[in-house]
DNA sequence: GCCAACGTTGGC
DNA sequence: GCCAACGTTGGC
């Protein structure tokens, strides 16, 4: 039984169609704890919509899969990453990644614009108010309820 | 480019 | 441990 999730991701900076080009791909620099923890519960399996963020519009894309659950993101102690933490070690990982595989993309992007119209998904964490999560959980109702409807 | 919301840092 | 200052996110 898979669970779900949403990651945002900059289009200019890692979109669904370079994971689509790639078909895997670690997904790496994020720096924010709640985040961080949820890709620790993330299991090989779990589903993933993929969303694109601070472009316009903004809004889910497609979806992806989780085929290697989180270990620690080399990326945090590369001093030549723009991700780099000098705080985070090797013998001390502070900040960890999950590979994810490509599934589809969707024929059209499903807009946030949409999403917070819904009134289904009131209680979805991306359409709360001030929600800057860039990982977050999305139960199996909400989850069916988006694939059905877009 | 603006700005609201939120997370993080650091002085005390 | 509190909280003000600062930085970042991200939609518009």
């Amino acid at each position: 039984m898979p669970n779900y999730w949403l990651m945002k991701s900059e289009p200019d900076a890692f979109s669904i169609d370079d994971l689509a080009d790639m078909q895997v791909s670690p997904w790496d620099g994020v720096r924010n704890y709640q985040a961080r923890n949820f890709m620790k519960d993330m299991q090989v399996g779990d589903l993933v919509f993929f969303y694109h963020s601070s472009c316009k519009p903004a809004g889910i894309v497609g979806v992806a899969k989780v085929v290697k659950e989180a270990y620690p993101d080399h990326t945090s102690w590369d001093p030549n990453s723009p991700y780099y933490d000098a705080k985070s070690t090797p013998q001390n990982p502070r900040w960890f990644m999950v590979d994810l595989a490509f599934v589809e993309k969707w024929p059209r992007l499903v807009t946030l614009a949409e999403l917070k119209a819904d009134a289904l998904l009131a209680e979805l964490p991306l359409v709360k108010k001030g929600s800057r999560l860039s990982i977050m959980p999305i139960n199996k109702a909400h989850w069916e309820h988006i694939i059905k409807t877009y």
